[in-house]
RNA sequence: GGAUGGGUGGCAGAGUGGUCGAAUGCGCACGCUUGGAAAGCGUGUGUGCCGCAAGGCACCGAGGGUUCGAAUCCCUCCCCAUCCGCCA
């Protein structure tokens, strides 16, 4: 959620930033401001009626105590009441007005991010390894297939297209990423790990920004108002919504494991082969909650913690910066790593590192008290550490030998119990 | 799911219709006192909104109602505790 004060002093540079986005925000922002100025115009008249209401009705009381008439104060009070129930109610509706279109409002671009509409303006960073040289590379289904790690059919046939089935040592790998990846984050990078709820609800869904606007991306579930995740940072980023935190607690660093569902809705035929967009997933994400001052530098080490999970296994990739266009709705920077992945010939987007400034903690009430002794947003931070079932297609993909097993990275051989997955 | 008891400031805990934004205690901050400390004494110590400011207004789990006036009475909902049922 943006500021209505910076809105209210600054509105030109709002509807400047919010336009590298797309058209059709700045109309947003002058009904923001129509709704702001009638909401503070009834409250203030209504709040002066209060002062003279509380007045009167302090007469009301002293002349009663004295058995003296006050029915005249009475009805003047009454009168004030019915003028103020008028008002309030044209206050909440404008109150109402200028909250939903502030929580429909995506965040401002940051100023050094680049110009852009879409994925096509993203600039790479840096790239990192070198793709394996690998004679008719296979795709990873076929691979999983030939080994028997997972059972699409099956899988489709108890939830449906989208899911999927992980068998025998192919599961097994599953659970030890897991236990890679949160072993590495909270020894190696000083993370805390959590084990969140994998059900939310409505406000929570609200705090970090899937809610209202996306909610056809979310599963719902019927007769309880509550949604399963779409990712770890949903939970974890509202663990702290509506507190106070001391500036030296600061910053907050969360390493949490959790499945991930998400509709997808609108998506069939782009990018659904085999594992790389499913309804469920799961992934290790990280968090942060820092001070404003340190989340740019928080953001860079945040994008490294992710990057050395693929340095560990060997894994070549890349990172890109997203162009203004292409900027999530809460984001006002982000990074994205993409691993490579020979049996697609391209890279495949394994983490988002996002910084979101204020504006998810502006709408969880997320604060800190300052050594100033006063009270400011936090900033919040996440970013996939990383997303489970894109690294196992890169590992089966850059993994793959002539004779048809699959080398597993080093470091995964004491978690996995072997260094190659062969013919089961 | 059923029954009962509860949700008040950082914590504990008063308050059942008017001067209560809220006693008291603890904690915390500052000051006095002291050679130093403890004790003691004094002062202060929530959040948000409106306003250039002075200041005003709101908030006693949430929302609605009754009333001239609600922390206090009524209704609905949420949450917590305990017991029962059920269950991993």
């Amino acid at each position: 959620m943006l500021d209505i004060r910076h809105i209210r002093d600054t509105p030109d540079t709002v509807k400047s930033r919010l336009a590298l986005r797309g058209d059709g925000l700045a109309s947003v922002v002058d009904d923001v401001l129509a709704a702001d100025t009638e909401r503070r115009a009834n409250e203030t008249r209504w709040q002066h009626l209060q002062a003279e209401r509380k007045r009167l009705s302090k007469e009301i009381g002293a002349l009663r105590a004295q058995k003296q008439d006050s029915s005249a104060l009475e009805e003047e009070s009454k009168k004030i009441g019915a003028e103020m129930e008028s008002l309030q109610q044209a206050s909440v509706v404008a109150e109402t007005r200028q909250r939903d279109l502030l929580l429909s409002l995506p965040n401002l671009p940051h100023e050094e991010i680049p110009p852009g509409a879409d994925a096509s303006a993203n600039p790479v960073l840096r790239t990192w390894g070198t793709p394996p040289e690998i004679k008719d590379p296979q795709d990873h289904m076929t691979i999983g297939a030939r080994l028997g790690l997972f059972d699409p059919e099956r899988a489709a046939k108890i939830s449906g297209s989208g899911f999927m089935c992980y068998t025998g040592s192919g599961a097994r790998l599953e659970r030890v990423l897991i236990q890679f990846l949160l072993d590495l984050h909270t020894r190696d990078h000083g993370y805390t790990e959590m084990s969140p709820p994998f059900l939310v609800n409505r406000a929570t869904m609200t705090g970090t920004g899937q809610l209202p606007k996306f909610e056809e991306d979310l599963f719902g579930i019927s007769h309880s108002d509550l949604f399963l995740i779409p990712t770890a940072e949903v939970p974890v980023t509202n663990f702290h919504r509506d507190e106070i935190l001391p500036e030296a607690s600061l910053p907050l660093r969360y390493a949490a494991y959790t499945p991930c569902f998400r509709r997808e809705a609108g998506s069939t035929g782009r990018e659904t082969k085999g594992l790389i967009r499913m309804h469920q997933f799961d992934k290790v994400e990280l968090v942060k909650i820092t001070a404003p001052g340190n989340s740019a530098a928080e953001l860079e080490s945040l994008t490294a913690d992710a990057e050395r999970v693929l340095q560990l296994l060997g894994l070549p990739y890349r990172v890109i910066e997203l162009c203004a266009g292409d900027l999530g709705f809460g984001a006002c920077r982000t990074y994205d790593i993409e691993v490579w992945a020979p049996g697609q010939n391209g890279w495949l987007e394994v983490s988002s590192c996002s910084n979101f400034g204020d504006f998810q903690a502006r709408r969880m009430a997320l604060r800190y008290k300052g050594t100033d002794g006063k009270n400011h947003l936090c900033h919040t931070l996440n970013g996939s550490g990383t997303a489970l079932a894109r690294l196992y297609v890169a590992l089966l993909e850059n993994g793959q030998q002539p004779d048809g097993s699959v080398h597993l990275p080093e470091i995964l051989h004491p978690y996995f119990g072997a260094a190659r997955l062969g013919p089961a």
